[in-house]
DNA sequence: TGTGATTATGAAAACGTTTTCAAGATGGCG
DNA sequence: CGCCATCTTGAAAACGTTTTCATAATCACA
């Protein structure tokens, strides 16, 4: 029924060898090429990449494990791993963890048994304080989150300066009571509340952070509560600083149902450039994440430690950008 | 240095052809069974999917080929499709192929060379027509975008009737000169503006309707042309409908930058229940897809397919939801 | 106790490639 | 002209499983 090596080689007159070959780049005569691409044409052949995989001992696949492909972030880091790899002739298995650690070890499990070459991970908090037990064999590189201690190439964003960028200007807008939503979920939240604290301490301000799970609604709750159920107006913030886009929104969500005006009640700035940062109220000033950049330099590095497995480990700290929108403009 | 059925079945002193049978449900003596559990777990076994799938001649693998994952109507019905397929014990390549025909052409081709068990495509107009007359060998369900003729399970939007209540939704509103924005490179625009015009005829109102490409700049530039740079303002728009998310961002983009209030100088109402609907100006006015129905359907349907090759083909439709939103309050 | 049916197991073939190895052909050079 | 080096090709092994087939063991029943 289906075409295989055999049969081409049976056509051209040739060995299944050669037919190889001639598929593999290897050398073989013009002559005897040009009739195995004939009959390569002639019958239709379709390599079956299971037994290439099989003999060469190359999967050509890697897995990217992320939260949720659902997450914007995700999705653009995703969709420029995808275009790299595809160029380098490489196939991606997604993975969406949840955010659960036991479904981060199933699906590192999983990459184990499709012998990938290589995967990229976006870890939860939990999981990645131990990679380092847990050995794999394939190399890693780990986007998004990590830490200092880990053993694996990383490219991660320079959380702890993009919050401070995010108070500093708060700071030179005018807003003095700014508080801070983080996420309780990952490494980025942890870094980012340091960057947070330094800076309020730098700016001589009271700190006031809370980590909350990573959902619109806890952080919704956690506005309403301080913004509307709170105690008396003087003692509210004047500024939120939310540490992921699902933060952000839930921020944005509770000031439009308490009818609260941005800039004018609460200043709002936040992380992640998604769309509708841009066409909400005035616009909501936020870190953009170098998420193309981000995507594609861990697929090169992934590929470059498979070239190299005992290269030195490196970690790749990109810089966010701050867009400046409406949501902060001068307080008064 | 790798360890295989054959190092386990030595440890256990059994023969390969029994740790394959306890490892893949065969009948097995309990003792033995346990022999090999044991071994299993001190050698560290892990079976090698390739060699696996080589042999049972089953990939365990499907496709799934959308434009583009960043759009997020995608987005979801991926993980939707995702969820699906790793319970039934499947695996999931995606493609993107960015509205390009030849992308489309060359993933269909790699599919055949994985030998996938079967493929969830969201087509181009271009390459849905030609569907019947490239015969591939595994099954294949549509979802979002089909035409009459085509000779696939399908899963779409009722996509005339949702356009359809849009429109009369803006009449019982007030609304009178309303304009259609349509996409033109996939089947979804055409028959949202056929729901456009029955509906536009039975309210006897003169239609009004484009096809531009799907990009939020040529909704923006055509929104710009008519209330902007237009003639005479009794003549311009009341409302607009516009059919994706995409060409909908352009028109709330436009709106911003003309100065122009929703609903008060032009009503809005769309396709698509993005987040930034939800928190732009009074909310837009919206069809709600069932994103993770249209998911769980065509990874359903799929299945059923592999079960029964030869049952007649479905085609699903559905409806989508109204949401209500203030970018179309009453007129006055 | 003998016989046929049933069950549990192992030996070996098979899946479709790539790769190793040996051999044949060609050519250069002493 | 003979020999060695080089290049091209084919035969066969190998990749790690599943599956087929045969055989040994067990059991039921006459």
């Amino acid at each position: 029924m289906t075409v295989g090596i055999k049969d081409v080689a049976r056509v051209a007159g040739v060995s299944p060898a050669t037919v190889s070959r001639v598929l593999g780049n290897g050398v073989v005569s013009d002559a005897l090429r040009q009739q195995v691409e004939a009959a390569v044409r002639e019958t239709g052949y379709r390599p079956n990449l299971s037994a290439r995989r099989l003999r060469s001992q190359h999967s050509q696949t890697i897995g990217l494990i992320v939260a949720d492909i659902r997450n914007p972030f995700f999705t653009a880091v995703s969709r420029a791993v995808e275009d790299a790899a595809y160029q380098a002739g490489l196939r991606v298995i997604l993975c969406n963890t949840d955010e659960d650690p036991e479904k981060e070890a199933m699906y590192l499990r999983l990459m184990e048994e499709e012998r990938v070459t290589g995967v990229i991970f976006a870890p939860t908090r939990q999981t990645v304080e131990h990679m380092a037990e847990t050995p794999r064999n394939f190399p890693t590189v780990l986007i998004d989150r990590a830490c200092q201690r880990s053993r694996e190439d990383t490219v991660v964003l320079d959380n702890a300066a993009a919050a401070g960028v995010l108070v500093e200007h708060l700071y030179d807008q005018g807003y003095r009571r700014i508080v801070g939503l983080f996420g309780n979920a990952s490494t980025t939240g942890v870094e980012r509340h340091s960057g947070y604290m330094v800076a309020m301490s730098r700016l001589r301000l009271t700190p006031d952070a809370v980590f909350i799970p990573p959902s619109a609604e806890a952080a919704e709750a956690e506005i309403r509560r301080r913004m509307v159920d709170g105690g008396a107006v003087s003692s509210r913030p004047e500024a939120v600083v939310a540490s992921n886009g699902l933060l952000l929104m839930g921020v944005v969500r509770a000031a439009g149902e308490a009818g609260l005006a941005i800039p004018g009640d609460l200043a709002v700035a936040g992380f992640d450039n998604e769309r509708w940062t841009e066409l909400v109220g005035p616009g909501i000033t936020v870190i953009e994440q170098p998420v193309e950049t981000i995507g594609r330099t861990a697929m090169t590095m992934l590929l470059e430690r498979l070239d190299a497995p005992e290269a030195p480990i490196r970690k790749v700290v990109l810089s966010g950008r701050c867009i400046v929108r409406g949501s902060t403009a001068r307080k008064g």
